[in-house]
DNA sequence: AGAGATTAGTCAATCGATTTAATATGAAAA
DNA sequence: TTTTCATATTAAATCGATTGACTAATCTCT
């Protein structure tokens, strides 16, 4: 509410004197006299910066968005607090936006960021987001994809390598007998869920078991309910059940309760850390993505963006397999 | 890039009226032909609105701000989740900050939103949060406060009855035959931690149970592993425990395997949803609040206040006591 | 034909900062 | 005494939109 203009008015200086004092620029510029009274002030008058007023003029927001495409996903949802902590770190923003998956909501919300004039965005793009990725790289907006390659659009990427993750642990499992494995995973058509697919389909194949090949897709949104209760029914006679994501395996555990829980003896493998939860009798094993490191990686190379650094590069990242033993 | 002024040159018509166009405000002000050439000057020179300059004319950015203590906590993850679907349904754009539980951040993001000139903020105050609460009262900026009060300011404020649901629930546990109830709660001096608590004690003292009282408290950050450890140990031994937070149960959760699991027949009540999690051989319970419904309401409190309705009150909505038998 | 109403479009101020170039003042140097 | 050089301060343009007041032209009605 209180302006520059009523500080300068009240003191009887101009508004350029009191802006060089309150940006702290009035090094050789301001009498010290005159700074500290311009301080006194601004601080009398509960003088608060205007932002937008400071952004329109000097082109930059210190603001960032994060899209993601399902926020309530845990990985997503750790992706993000990590890229917060860093984006505070460097004085910036961060503005989260979910997709929910939807290529319509993604662009529109493209449309929106270019308006409000975020300094960059790091993007998790939905199966068809390449008309908006190009719409913000028209715009010169600097962008960072993550977890998702989008053909057709040479953007900076990070993320790791779902197929050899896939295949190394399906591997180890029926390296240590477990014959029949059947797969579970989300109805989308995104590379990371096709990726991990191939892996499993290849394991299973250089092992000769195609006859035990069995891949269910569960609809994301409506319908899920009910594709996870028949997958359900049948995972629990099976040797081992591999959960592609974090959001199947969760949705999965909320409704094994009815069909009598995790059988003694099966192993449950998944993408993404599920320490926190318990299985039972049962053994669980998961494919753990670093990231706090993509999260990092993904915000340094945005910001070199921001600074002008035009450099275009894929960056994978390491994946870890964790068996967390029963305790019972 | 692309400005008004840019098209107008083009088109030879002033930037007043590609703005009257552009904002849909044309009616009986400007051509239809007129109109069809600005639209789609506009749409060629692939223009996208500066919302930094409309803000600053218009006084208003349709942005919002939800500041949580712990962004990581599954429940203000849900909640900021609703919020978030409320605001895009109204327009708004949400900036999620995490105070971290600490009050200098908690007032410093606060000054950094006024700057920003958001146009509300829903807050989970931190413990001693009242100064940056009253700042951002001083500066006119529409506050709604959520999960706690916070003493000595008067803002609106939606929450749940936390000794209550608390009382009632031990109660519960007590009629059922469990007498040894200990109870886990963070280190921190917040309100419903505290009320939580009370429900507990008065529970426990009605039933004619005080030599059964077992209070441990979990420091937040630094020294939690620590404190879990020593804690668990004696929870393992007990008919029941009382997690008082949805964070003071995963992290348990996650150590809990350290000392050989939850142990037949005990029971595990918990603060705030945790379907997806499984004890294996024991049941939990859990006192849910309704956070859609919290959710909603802070934000449709937020709007009307942002449209210059001043009521202040308080919205105190019902918990549920719901019972997950055990499947095994 | 002239008053009044309608329609189409423009001017210029405004929001609140930043920043460049210009000016005023006094002191030191020539 | 004049020139020069800091030092301190300010005027004015600028960022990109919005908007109330105004003008001009066309149309309506008596």
């Amino acid at each position: 509410m209180t302006s520059m203009q009523d500080i300068a008015d009240r003191l009887n200086v101009s508004k350029s004197t009191v802006s060089l004092v309150l940006s702290g620029k009035s090094a050789g510029r301001v009498s010290e006299q005159v700074r500290n009274r311009v301080l006194a002030t601004a601080r009398e008058m509960d003088y608060h910066l205007n932002e937008l007023a400071r952004s329109l003029r000097v082109g930059s927001s210190n603001l960032i968005s994060v899209i993601v495409t399902d926020i309530s996903n845990e990985f997503f949802g750790q992706m993000t607090f990590h890229i917060q902590e860093e984006a505070k770190k460097a004085g910036y923003l961060v503005l989260t936006i979910n997709s929910n998956e939807n290529d319509g909501e993604f662009e529109q919300m493209a449309r929106i960021l270019i308006s409000k004039k975020v300094d960059g965005i790091i993007a998790v793009p939905t199966p068809a987001g390449a008309t908006a990725l190009k719409m913000i790289q028209d715009q010169k907006v600097p962008l960072v994809t993550v977890d998702r390659l989008c053909e057709g659009v040479d953007a900076d990427y990070v993320g790791v390598d779902n197929y050899e993750a896939s295949k190394k642990s399906v591997s180890e499992l029926i390296a240590q007998g477990f014959r029949d494995i059947i797969m579970m995973r989300l109805d989308l058509d995104i590379p990371p869920l096709n990726e991990r697919e191939r892996g499993y389909v290849d394991a299973m194949k250089e092992a000769g078991l195609e006859q035990y090949i069995d891949l269910h897709r569960i609809r994301f949104g409506e319908g899920m309910e009910e594709d996870l209760d028949r997958s359900l029914g049948k995972a629990l006679k099976s040797d081992a059940v591999f959960f592609t994501s974090h959001r199947v395996f969760t949705e999965g555990m909320k409704n094994v309760a009815k069909v009598g829980g995790v059988p003694q003896g099966q192993c449950v493998l998944c993408f993404d850390d599920v320490r926190p939860y318990m299985t039972g009798t049962s053994d669980i094993r998961y494919i753990e993505q670093p990231i706090a490191q993509i999260a990092q990686k993904a915000f340094e190379l945005l910001l070199a963006k921001i600074r002008g650094e035009k450099s275009t590069g894929r960056y994978i990242f390491p994946t870890r397999s964790i068996t967390r033993q029963n305790f019972m």
